[in-house]
DNA sequence: GAGTCGTGGTT
DNA sequence: TAACCAAGACT
């Protein structure tokens, strides 16, 4: 088996003249990158971190924005982002704070202490270039394994294993027969990195193909099978696409801190919108009844450095 | 490795 | 409608 992808790795993509590629007749499970770079051609978005001219620090902004975030979530603020701040040089010279009130409602808002933290990095220990260096990525706030791998591939053109969620999805379920829903793992990595095509640019375009075709087609919830645009392969469909049988635990979320630090935030935040810079400790009562839990999770946004505190009152750090 | 960390659209 | 979940990182 592992003999078979081997091969087909070698040699990803076909002439464009002759006749079509036979299919084996029975080769079992296989990934077929090039069928679906070559459905990603064709049915690919056009992103705006995808855009030729979008450099590097567009697809770090992006892919920051992109954690656990959808794409439709992102496409305002990343614009937005980039037109404020079109250089890492020119986000590290406003205080964190500014990135925070322009996270606005993303979720996650260390994100933007990080991308923040990241932009002085890159000013500071690589004269304002996004480095093109695995090591040096993921020394970046913010940058693990996933999105250091997708800057080299998707802004350095860089043969890299970029496997995300969607990805890891892709590979579980056509090449294993699984659906366990469960983080990519370095295996995964492997795997892939297997499968890529030998050459740097094929592999960053075979890279985005399968995590395209993972968010279109391949998708988590109802997968389109019945429009699946790649030939026969798919272990997981041969085998009556089997559920995942370790159900994935809830996210709880009423009442959790995480709701609580959300809402006090957005005061602070909606404040610095109005041009309030200064929020006074009593206006933060309103943010959540339960004063032992308020008052954590207020410590911990302090702790965190998306707030600081200014004598009776709190504000967004650098405001 | 398991927990934690936001938000809002979808089913 | 309550549950689910969408391009992870960090501890």
């Amino acid at each position: 088996m592992t003999s078979d992808f081997a091969a087909v790795a070698a040699h990803p993509v076909p002439p464009d003249t002759g006749p079509p590629n036979p299919v084996p007749p029975d080769t079992g499970p296989q990934l077929n990158l090039p069928a679906i770079t070559r459905w990603f051609r064709r049915h690919g978005r056009e992103l705006p971190w995808r855009h030729p001219d979008a450099g590097a620090w567009a697809v770090l902004v992006s892919e920051v924005m992109l954690q656990q975030t959808p794409v439709a979530r992102v496409l305002e603020p990343y614009s937005s982002w980039m037109q404020r701040w079109p250089t890492p040089d020119a986000l590290a010279a406003e205080p964190a704070g500014a990135a925070v009130q322009a996270w606005g409602r993303l979720g996650y808002p260390r994100r933007a202490l990080r991308l923040h933290a990241a932009a002085a990095a890159i000013t500071e220990r690589h004269a304002g270039v996004v480095p093109a260096t695995l090591d040096e990525l993921l020394a970046l706030p913010g940058v693990g394994e996933y999105t250091a791998r997708a800057v080299l591939a998707f802004a350095y053109r860089r043969r890299a294993a970029v496997v995300d969620t969607n990805v890891r999805r892709v590979l579980q379920r056509r090449l294993h027969g699984n659906d366990d829903g469960r983080p990519a793992t370095a295996a995964d990595r492997a795997e892939l990195l297997a499968l890529l095509p030998a050459q740097h640019e094929r592999a960053a375009t075979a890279s985005a193909a399968i995590m395209e075709f993972g968010a279109l087609v391949c998708t988590a919830r109802q997968p389109d099978c019945g429009h699946c645009p790649l030939p026969a392969g798919c272990l997981w469909l041969a085998t009556g696409r089997p559920t995942a049988t370790t159900p994935r635990r809830t996210q709880a979320w009423a009442g959790t801190d995480r709701q609580v630090r959300g809402r006090l935030l957005a005061i602070v935040r909606d404040a610095a919108d109005r041009g309030v810079g200064q929020v006074l400790l009593p206006e933060l009562e309103s943010a959540w009844g339960e004063p032992v839990q308020r008052e954590r999770c207020l410590q911990s946004l302090l702790a965190d450095g998306l707030l600081v505190r200014s004598g009776p009152a709190v504000r967004l750090p650098g405001h």
